[in-house]
DNA sequence: CGGGATCCAAAAGGATACTG
DNA sequence: CAGTATCCTTTTGGATCCCG
């Protein structure tokens, strides 16, 4: 009786995928992080960050930080002055991410050299498989 | 004297910002996290993968598995049976991933409102950047 | 059954010139 | 100063078809 399901994915997969990849979805750009934890630092203006963030183009930080304002973690202000001056800070949405993220870091060093491991060993060997009997 | 410095991006970005693009470039495709979560639940082959991930593609489960296996987060068993038997378990690196994800997801999950609402205030207003004095 | 090989469309990212 | 507009390259993902 458990049938007649219309969605096939497992339904306790897509209760942890599914958030997983809305966050991905907004911190998955090449500069997302980046760009919220130099934000998160107090307010910053757009050529500060462009400086501080190395081999950032003009055009992906524009887009980052507009994909970042429209989903709620960046405040962009504008000032009215002549020249123009704009700066960005980050949301307590943002802040809240911090910890998580950090939880992912932490993961990462621990395991670089792991990864690093079975890496070699993948491309040393023709893919590592093993061949059960 | 503290110039000179060839690395442009700031030191404390770059020590967070570093490790967590090393894991979304991991766990960053459409697929994989999803995979990750299926294979953690026990020895899964191929053609269940397929079935139980909704919309995914021969050519992408292969892709990402291979990915994954490359990474040391899945292994790869042959049977050498006629026809012929796969399967994919997750690694203890994998498992360890888990709980990084789940608070990701906590995030998401509390936040999914917010977001949705910054994004519907962005999209009806010419986007909502405040105007300082 | 479990893929590999091929071809194609879409999305992401980069370089750079121009502008209010 | 803080972008926008334009053009181009790279990456990602999807649709098959074929094969041991």
């Amino acid at each position: 009786m458990s049938q007649g399901n219309t969605a096939v994915t497992d339904p306790e997969i897509h209760a942890v995928a599914c958030p997983v990849r809305e966050v991905i979805d907004r911190v998955g750009g090449k500069w997302s992080v980046q760009i919220i934890l130099a934000v998160m630092r107090g307010p910053v203006r757009f050529t500060a960050l462009e400086r501080r963030i190395d081999g950032i183009s003009r055009r992906m930080l524009t887009l980052t930080l507009r994909n970042l304002e429209r989903d709620g973690l960046v405040v962009r202000t504008v000032y009215p002055t002549v020249p123009p001056r704009v700066d960005y800070r980050a949301t307590d949405l943002a802040r809240e991410l911090h910890d998580p993220l950090e939880g992912l870091a932490e993961w990462a060093r621990r395991n670089r050299g792991s990864i690093a491991a079975a890496r070699a060993a993948y491309d040393a060997g023709s893919g590592s498989s093993a061949i059960a009997s």
